[in-house]
DNA sequence: GATGAATGAGCATTCATTCAT
DNA sequence: GATGAATGAATGCTCATTCAT
């Protein structure tokens, strides 16, 4: 079995689903304290009380197990942000406070993430598959931001002498490296002070409340 | 001979300097071409057309040859900044301007080391020297930006609600996820545009500009 | 069950007997298509859409399949020489009509089986059950080609200068050999003309024809 | 160095040079005790007296090594046939004599090699460069009788009803199979009588010594 | 200093076989 | 009987590092 393919998962035996489940646990906390590059699959089979062959079963390398955990991170995310609550609140909300929103959720999931998109970051040097998960995730954030600058740029909300597609890279890039050095690096910031911060810079970036 | 210890080096003869110096080459080369982890000292040692055992005369392992090759970047960097002429000019410009001979120095330094600075920081996650150094470099410039930010608003021409840590290490940080994303992964943009966005972005950001 | 015993199989249920039929079907495929050591149980298993496991219900290893399936192949020679037709036509024929008509079955067994033959011979090289029942098979096929020389030599109708045994070895092992290039190997030859010049070759070996 | 390149070896120091003899007499005890499949690198190694990675300086895998043994037996048997001795004296004799000299040299090659042919023909089997060798030893031999059979019979001295090719074909294969049961099964034989045997029945075989 | 052969720890990976369900 | 998850022995292979020459 490959894996790093959905559809598979769902046919395993019950006893089938917790053995996988347990490598991909014992994985995660592997590959946080050891990176990528040190943790070693034996290491995520004693984690998870299997033989080190029974890792075999369910992935084919390091990579396909490392894929399956970011992918499951991906599927968590997007099933938070699919709530339709959410989405229906956001829609009456004014730009700035939907952008303290996001923002502050941006941050609590690189806070609950950070390492294992720190180590994302990394494999995708050196990774196809990890590079392509990676970039589209990112495109999606920067197309949005995008989308929603022309926009204010159209209602006069926005300095229309920015390049929307440079601004919007540049600012999604400021949220995504705050994260990184506070969460990856070990900083000490708070939160709500973060997102103020982060949401004030990017409204005036923007002159969101210009006259 | 532990090297990294740039008194030592002063010390060679001219033959060795010869041979250290293109070990220096080639690890750049091998480096850039296959990442830190895949770079095999071998491969280093060939492209300087020495035995392998050599290598280990001058340096004492892959990272040492990396942090010299760092170091080595560092002292170009700071030797052009040096430059006395430069920081006599600087001081008579307005902010926004050296603001933007800032960005656009720091975009150009990063394409000719990007490739290098993003092994730099993939090394930094797993190596205490590694980690020490990067954090210092950017700690300076997180540091210049938060005295500007502060001496700005002392004068009321930047927004007092901002934290001024903050602030300087959000924008710091955006412009150098930018130049990452840029020169790292590949995208393809306008130096001249790149730098003007950053500049007004970062310049709004402060309000540098109000009234 | 250690089978490669014919008496357990019949006890077999319907069923049972199905399940090990499939497995022998699979395996003969498998075997042909990977050869002996690359041959894997899970493959044979899965081309009999049967568990990994059950394989060893019915088999104790790849040797003694692959075994078992030699013995199914040498019961069906065996069954198809017993014809008592061919015998009785066989004792009123001239020698090198016999001789032909031998020659002309063993082509035809070898390029059946050909690739089953040779695996045979690999296997005999390591395995002492393999190598009996292969020594065994040629052995009868020399000593019946003996028992001819010795015969003909008698009758004044074969060189009486030639060693039966050893004529007999060199001889049998022109027609095995030939077959093993042209099958085995994959050359490219014509049924007919192989089984006159091997005849003709092998009668005028033995001067058969001399007057 | 990925080596069966003989050129590359003769620019090994002595040393090196020393080390690959080493391994391949250790590699050819090996292989002869344990057939190709059951052996193992480490036991080359160590019946080489170094260290299980110094196998890999030399050789890239177990295919290599045998095959570097194939053609170093390859070059010892050209290098005496070369003799330009027997070659002189080979052109003065009679068909008969001169078969009986080819016979005898074949089984002799075959009482020093005969495992390890009987390894190439296996390893053959499943590996393109053994079988590409192979096919091309026996070619020859096969083209050289072939030739024979030829002349023989435009002079006619052979029978002219037997196809060359298909003859040459049986008979080069009669004596090669003959020396694959003597030496590779461990029949017993006499030297003297089987190349009188072997001779006698190809002559036979061709009719040679018609009227 | 330079050389490059030798070393061997370290890890990945395969697959026949077992056994609880 | 059938299943298929789990096992772990067996080996291959890489490459940083040492050291005799």
């Amino acid at each position: 079995m490959t894996d790093v393919d959905g559809a598979a998962v769902a046919v395993l035996t019950p006893r089938a689903q917790r053995t996988r489940a347990a490598l991909l646990v014992s994985a995660r906390t592997v590959f946080e304290r050891d990176g990528f590059h040190n943790a070693r699959i034996t290491d995520i089979a004693d984690g998870a009380k299997v033989a080190h062959g029974t890792f075999y079963t369910y992935f084919d390398s390091k990579e396909t197990i490392f894929l399956a955990l970011v992918d499951d991170m991906i599927a968590d995310l997007f099933h938070e942000k699919e709530d339709p609550g959410t989405a229906r609140q956001q829609s009456g909300l004014e730009p700035v406070e939907r952008l303290e929103r996001s923002n502050r959720e941006y941050l609590k999931v690189y806070r609950d993430n950070g390492r294992l998109i720190a180590l994302w970051e990394e494999l995708a040097t050196h990774h196809e598959g990890a590079k392509a998960r990676l970039d589209q995730g990112l495109q999606k954030y920067v197309e949005r931001s995008e989308r929603q600058i022309v926009r204010l740029q159209a209602e006069g909300r926005a300095d229309r002498e920015l390049d929307p597609h440079y601004a919007a890279r540049a600012l999604t890039g400021m949220v995504y490296r705050f994260a990184y050095s506070w969460f990856g690096q070990g900083l000490d910031y708070d939160l709500d002070k973060a997102v103020d911060s982060l949401t004030r810079l990017w409204a005036n970036a923007l002159r969101m409340d210009q006259d």
